[in-house]
RNA sequence: GCGAGUGUAGCUCAAUGGUUAGAGCACUGGUCUGUGGCACCAGGGGCUGGGGGUUCAAUUCCCCUCACUCGCCCCA
């Protein structure tokens, strides 16, 4: 039997990192710019976190959650989100003592038992950010701004921001009851996941994409109608922020976030170019999490962006290419040169040399398919003369180098074209 | 969890119920013994995903299984 990674999960190969990690940089450079700082959390937690964090009725608890046993017998998670285990240590560390918002991100692998399929798998990376101790609508508007810049900033462009607000804890009740009300008169005409939503979370409903199920939501009492003065004014106020900064949006009253924690503010980005997977980054508000989970009251808001979504959505770019390849004929020539490729490298220049000992062809061969920009070639006759051979594999113009100054004559050379 | 499709060389794909399963690209070597891309020539590579069945004979037909892909569901 072959051995081979098991299903859902995906070697991410040269070639295909690049996107990954342009993405990665440019969230981090941008997060830190906004005061954002990394938190590195566990991969896994104990599993009452996450059914507590995330609620015991949605479909990660319910289904996709790897759980298992450790060796002492403790229920054990791999973490299917970051927000739990970002609100644990939130809460753990107390840091709210030391500062009145907590701007944290947070990148890594995420995983959740589905069927896999384009863009969706078992172990998936996540970029996530929260923001913990305000509920001001400019934080909105900030953690808005910020992701809508890191998708600028690597070209992902042909992108919507819809948003929505669900209420608190003041509205959403009453909302709660006249969306029911509503739905009774309709039952037989959901789907059989939607009666079931009926008792469980019937704003759920609402984003069902069953035909039948939308023709009745069609006609639904919208969230947005039934906001309390403090919600209107809040979800008016980020509205007004975005369109001040000139970040396209629109607003779906039927969006609905999988998961119970959202309040007031919720929002997806998505793209028309993944198939059903389109959802490439989406997060709230949760303003009740913090509490809910033994801390102190304390707002918080935050998104996670799909790594492999994104990168699916970027160019194709080139695994890296070295600047130089040294072309080394005989013993001699690899013992003396060695230690300048070392040397070299240690500069940050991408030094690639041949490891088959063939022939002065072949390793010009292997230059070009390497695509290096220049070959440097020592053979006998370079040694004897104090020389080496530099050939701009481009151009193939070749210039004599004293062998003594290479380490600081090619630097130089090489920063030049 | 449900439905559909696809599994043949490293990659993209052919082929046929019947001799030794092919091509392009890639790889290795040569033409060209110290100068790459081009061209020509040669070569290595395959339990045709795995198991079972039908058959004189299966890569081909049937069943099971595994994997992948797409959709449903859900989600990032």
């Amino acid at each position: 039997m072959k051995i081979q990674a098991i299903r859902g999960v995906k070697d991410i190969l040269p070639g295909e990192i690049e996107a990954v990690q342009r993405l990665e940089q440019a969230a981090r450079s941008i997060f830190e710019s906004f005061g954002f700082s990394e938190i590195r959390i566990p991969i896994f937690e104990v599993t009452e976190l996450f059914a507590r964090g995330i609620g015991a009725t949605t479909d990660i608890v319910e289904k996709e959650m790897y759980t298992f046993e450790d060796r002492d017998g403790k229920k054990i998670t791999l973490r299917p989100e970051g927000t739990a285990s970002v609100v644990r240590s939130y809460i753990e560390h107390q840091l709210y003592l030391k500062a009145p918002v907590a701007k944290l991100y947070y990148l890594g692998p995420m995983f959740r038992h589905e069927r896999p399929q384009a863009g969706r798998f078992r172990q998936f990376y996540q970029i996530g950010i929260e923001a913990l101790g305000t509920d001001r609508p400019a934080m909105d508007v900030e953690v808005l701004a910020m992701l809508s810049a890191v998708l600028n900033q690597i070209g992902v462009t042909e992108v919507q921001l819809e948003i929505n607000s669900l209420g608190d804890s003041v509205c959403r009740p009453e909302y709660r009851k006249t969306l029911k009300a509503y739905f009774k008169t309709y039952l037989s005409q959901l789907c059989e996941n939607c009666r079931r939503r009926y008792e469980t979370n019937p704003m759920r409903i609402l984003d069902c994409k069953n035909e039948g199920c939308r023709a009745v939501t069609a006609k639904a009492p919208s969230p947005l109608d039934h906001l309390c003065a403090d919600c209107l004014v809040h979800f008016q106020q980020v509205k007004d922020g975005l369109n001040q900064l000139k970040i396209p949006f629109v607003v779906n009253e039927h969006l609905v976030r999988g998961l119970d924690y959202y309040m007031r503010t919720a929002f997806e980005v998505t793209t028309t170019k993944l198939g059903a997977q389109n959802a490439i980054a989406a997060g709230g508000r949760y303003d009740g999490l913090v509490k809910e989970l033994g801390g102190p009251p304390t707002p918080g808001i935050g998104f996670a962006m799909g790594v492999e979504r994104i990168a699916l959505l970027m160019e194709r770019m080139e695994t890296p290419k070295p600047d130089i390849f040294f072309a080394l004929l005989g013993e001699e020539a690899v013992r003396r040169m060695l230690p300048v490729t070392i040397q070299l490298r240690g500069e940050g220049v991408r030094v690639e040399m041949d490891y088959s000992g063939g022939g002065l062809k072949k390793q010009m061969g292997l230059s070009d398919k390497l695509g290096a920009r220049y070959t440097l070639i020592i053979g006998e006759n370079e040694l004897k003369a104090g020389k080496a051979m530099l050939r701009n594999m481009a151009d193939k113009s070749q210039t004599e180098l004293s062998l003594s100054e290479l380490a600081q004559t090619l630097p130089e050379r090489l920063r030049k074209t």
